[in-house]
DNA sequence: TAAACACAATGAAAATCCTGATAGTAGAAG
DNA sequence: CTTCTACTATCAGGATTTTCATTGTGTTTA
């Protein structure tokens, strides 16, 4: 999962990084309307963590922006502002949730696990696909209810082949999702063969169809 | 693949076969209670895609009447109603699947495959054609009982084939089937003449003859 | 029929992908 | 702190897929 966090106080951003990379999110950030905006447009993310209060611009702005653009992000508005307009203002502009200043992180990872998982697979916490199980809240897989372990890279994988099903993916984009920008794109891409093939060979031994075609030139295709 | 597809609708009904034969599938089509319960008496489908709502008959009558002739064809129903009774009255007689209208042709596809799928999970499922045999359950291919080894794509290409024998399928059609939308528009077919010199070698080389005849301008005619 | 053209087949080479072995790393356990 | 273990990354080989250049074959036209 790769979220972006835009916010200005250094240190509740670095808080809030910190928190959300221990649970191995990748996490961006950007700390004014103008790095954020760019980022916006360059790159897709699972959410968008969006504080109002930026010196520089007004966070609807951005709101408003990536909607125009039919960009899927989730987005979710932290605020100090306790007004009701706000609020509704950015739910209208297409904003998936709202949380006031000042919160528990916890508080905040549920609600950002809440719209991803909105997003991405209709409100239910297990992904199913023919024998395949994947059980978001406990992190488990399974194929034919039977139990597959998975390490961290190869349910990331996963999951993000789940998501796109049926779409083809890109290594780039691949690795743009589960290693973030720390990668340079033009490096290549030898390590995400391996987990490719790691995931692969667990499903299949467990009895799962290898549902993953490879698309010469490209990347993959699930599904 | 062979599929029996009971549809009243016209327009439906020509959709739903053309995306299928489309695919390299094999299509017979019945527009009422009649045909449909004559067709499904005289022959076997690996599925049977079953609107209920038909002019001349109760269509739940031929889930009774499949599985009281003990056949194993899968059956998918379809029907507008959206009732839960339905639904499960469908699966009790022994449907495999259901799907409402409306609904994307990829999604019916989607789910014969699955239905196919299981129905054949261990049971071997084999193309015949003269000194050549293919195990699709396995993925094996085998000239007078010795296997012979293919790569992805000359087994689909070879399955494609098969599955169209006798009938002219143009590059276009395979590319289609064999790349989808893995490629975007193609203007050169270069690959699939290599695929298919590749395929013919390693047939011929294994004893088999050589069924594919070239159709200039076009593509391809197999046995 | 011969020439001109379009399409098909071929072999070789380049690009990409898969696999197994191996080494580095981080966290857990002792 | 050290060892153990599981995970991740790297690498080299071989396999697969695609591209390319060339040659061969069928079709049309003069």
């Amino acid at each position: 999962m790769k979220i972006l966090i835009v916010e200005d106080e250094y240190q509740l951003l670095e808080s809030m990084k910190a928190y959300f990379a221990e649970a191995g999110t990748i996490c961006e950030t950007a700390s004014n309307y103008a790095m954020a905006s760019e980022k916006i447009a360059l790159y897709d993310y699972d959410c968008i963590l969006l504080d109002l209060g930026l010196p520089d611009g007004e966070g609807l702005d951005l709101v408003r922006k990536i909607r125009s653009l039919k960009k899927k992000d989730g987005i979710l508005i932290i605020s100090a502002r306790h007004s009701l307009d706000d609020k509704l203002n950015g739910l209208d502009l297409g904003a998936d949730d709202y949380l006031v200043k000042p919160f528990h992180l916890s508080e905040l990872k549920a609600r950002v696990t809440a719209i991803v998982r909105r997003k991405n697979f209709d409100g239910t916490n297990e992904i199913l696909f023919n024998e395949l199980t994947v059980d978001l809240s406990s992190m488990k897989t399974a194929v034919n209810k039977i139990p597959v372990v998975l390490t961290k890279k190869e349910y990331d994988l996963l999951i993000y082949f789940l998501s796109n099903k049926g779409k083809v993916v890109s290594k780039n984009a691949m690795a743009e999702h589960l290693w973030g920008d720390e990668m340079d794109i033009a490096d290549d891409f030898d390590f995400i063969y391996t987990h490719v093939k790691n995931l692969r060979k667990k499903l299949v031994e467990a009895g799962a169809l290898d549902y993953l075609k490879s698309v010469y030139g490209i990347g993959y295709k699930f599904g």
